[in-house]
This record gives structure tokens, C-alpha cells and sequence, in this order.
DNA sequence: CTTATATTTGCCAATATTTGACAAGTCAAT
DNA sequence: ATTGACTTGTCAAATATTGGCAAATATAAG
């Protein structure tokens, strides 16, 4: 259940000794939907990400990137194919840029 | 809008020299929605997938990975960080096995 | 153990997205 | 102008996602 992101924002929110009630209100969401952010349970908002980012002073691509690879990662979860999949996405990446 | 898989599927139906009507017959839906899905404007259901395969007699792991692929890609379209996010889903693919 | 605070869980209604179906449209060949 | 193949647009029904609250469960301190 847990997350790359989830897992990498709670630790971040210790490091700095935030409570969750005090981000949340940052956030303007309540603690519970915190609380479910950081476990994985619900998908943050991509302007959330950036919300996290300078709060906590991380790196925005860092999280960004942690946040993208977790929707991928959905898709492909359970998929026997899934490092076919990753590949020929990779390839058409490079092809197209 | 087009995407792999229904570039593929709709390929495969003109060399096996059948009509739209036909195949959607088989798979049973109407022939917009067959048409919907070989230029990507819907998604095909995994067990649609198979059907495709069978048809056509084409490879299921073919279809499958190119399914998957579309849906790795509809995640990442547009994101500058969809290289990285690759690059660390797969790492995370390979620890995890 | 009891209280106080932090976090998590469960649930619900509002909202949004996806779906399947149909009618009407275009296009090409005759 | 008619026919057949395919595409486009629209819609309501089904499904999923969302935000928020109340209640449960930890965690820590006295």
C-alpha cells in the first residue's frame, strides 16, 4: 500500500519536525487526508508535490519525479508484462524527443 | 491521439482482410466503439486484448505489451521528469522481483 | 491507569470520469 | 444518387475519485 512519495514525505515531515496538523493547514486539507497521502492511500495533487517541496526544503524534481514513478507504477503493478511495457514506452520516449 | 496498440490492432485486421463490422461482431460492441479503440480515442479491456490476439493470431504478449505501453504512456505524456520516473520505476521493478 | 495529543480508519455524499449505445456524419466507390 | 465502411458527436448510466467528518486507535506523559 505504502509509496516511493508517501514514504519519502513523512520522512521529510520528521526531518523537520512537523506535526501533520501543522502541514495540513499549510496544505488547507485536513489531517486524515494527510495521513492518507503519506501511507498511499490517496494521490497528491502535482501543485500539492510543489507545496511539499518548498516546505520541507527538498528538491522539486526529486519529489516530482518519486510522485510520477508511483502512477507508473500503478499501471504496471501485478503486470507480468511489465518490464516489456517499461521498455517499449522508453523507446518511444527517446524516439519522439 | 493514435496510439500503439490500435495502430496495431487496426493493421492486423486489414491484413487478416476483415471489416470493421465483423471484428466488432466477435468482440461484441458496435463498430464506433471498435473504431474508437484502434485510433486510441477509448481503451480496450485486457480480455478485449486476447480476443484481438486470437482474430488475428497474433502473438498475446505482443498485444499485451503494446496495451500496457499506451497506458505507461498516457501517465507520463507531457511530463518533463518522464525519463527519470522511468528510469525509477524499473529500478524499483528489478529490486522488488 | 488516565489524560492529552497525534495519527489512522471508516464511511458518506458530492463530483468527476469512463462507459456503452445510438444517431448522424463523412468519405470513397460505383 | 446510392451503397457500404468508417468516424464523429452526444448522452445518460455506471463507476471511480474526492474531500470531509466522526470515531477508533496509537503514542507519550503524568
Amino acid at each position: 500500500m505504502a509509496n516511493q512519495f508517501g514514504s519519502k514525505i513523512k520522512e521529510l515531515r520528521k526531518a523537520n519536525g512537523l506535526l501533520q496538523r501543522q502541514v495540513a493547514s499549510q496544505l488547507e486539507i485536513d489531517t486524515p487526508m494527510l495521513s492518507k497521502i503519506e501511507r498511499g492511500e490517496r494521490k497528491a495533487k502535482k501543485e500539492q508535490v510543489l507545496q511539499f517541496a518548498k516546505l520541507y526544503k527538498a528538491d522539486n524534481n526529486e519529489l516530482l519525479t518519486l510522485w510520477l514513478a508511483d502512477q507508473l507504477y500503478d499501471v504496471i503493478e501485478g503486470e507480468a508484462l511489465a518490464d516489456e511495457a517499461l521498455k517499449s514506452v522508453t523507446k518511444k520516449l527517446k524516439k519522439d524527443k
